[in-house]
DNA sequence: TTTAATTAAGTTGTGCACAATTAAACATCA
DNA sequence: TGATGTTTAATTGTGCACAACTTAATTAAA
């Protein structure tokens, strides 16, 4: 019962080869799956060490912050931040001066998670075993699609 | 509480917009919110439109081979592919020259599905507006990567 | 040919992702 | 000031995505 008999489909736009969205998509998701080992020693998902990527350079961060720089709105972010939130990694709290925002802290336990994460850039690229030059393009090629859409 | 002061991260390897995966994996879901009106009109979610365009092709796959096409495992398709039968677009037998092989197969309507779904690629690369060079050139070296990790 | 190993789906549980809605805080201005 | 509109999170519900496990069918080995 395997497949290759002979397409019926007419419209070649139609097929999963020759589209653009297959590849990331399944991209996306590989690298996500590349990532997975190295976090799970962090008791991170990919998500959520974005999330970090972030605090960790900005120390705190409204929830409106993180959802615009990762693209994520709050029915995303919310139950992933009170999880981090009840490993006490963050805090979360209402900013006084405006009560609809909450802000996003560091803990220390989180900030201490930055030591153990210094490695995992490093153990990405080695896996991913791509020319540094061919690296920068695509990441160039991407964010410039990005910005496009956005 | 707004963000930009001084960052604390001494490695700029662990700083959002110097990693490939974010722009990989945003543009990932964005390319899916660009197609998710399109796909509304039709009652699909974008990976039930993934299976589509592989079902027209091949007519029939058992889920083993949907799952090695699109890179998902049993635990996505199973009820993914449930969701679809429920609605009379495909049909699941049990492949009798081996018992343990589903067999997933166009029903009339989801054969029919595929007329309206035709003009969806040419919308969506109207929607990016990407020279067709520059999207050629995109998807063949996403491609590649996506073999090379594969 | 019984036993053991392998394979294909299905199941369960967790965590995104997002549309749609709600609620509270703030802003505007008549 | 009070009514109206906007902004920010939170909530609800659906559908992936995937790890870990189970079950049944097939194959390979002893």
């Amino acid at each position: 019962m395997n497949d290759e008999r002979q397409p019926a489909t007419s419209n070649p736009l139609l097929q999963l080869e020759n589209q653009l969205c297959f590849p990331l998509y399944a991209l996306s998701r590989m690298i996500t799956k590349a990532y997975q080992p190295l976090l799970q020693e962090l008791d991170l998902t990919y998500p959520q060490y974005l999330v970090f990527l972030l605090l960790w350079e900005h120390q705190e961060l409204t929830v409106k912050a993180l959802g615009e720089k990762l693209l994520l709105d709050s029915g995303t972010l919310t139950p992933l931040l009170k999880r981090l939130e009840q490993k006490q990694w963050i805090s979360r709290r209402r900013d006084p001066r405006d009560e609809r925002s909450v802000v996003i802290g560091l803990l220390p336990a989180g900030r201490e998670l930055q030591k153990r994460a210094c490695q995992v850039p490093e153990q990405i690229l080695a896996k991913l075993n791509m020319p540094p030059q061919e690296f920068e393009t695509l990441r160039r090629q991407l964010n410039t699609l990005l910005t496009q859409l956005g």
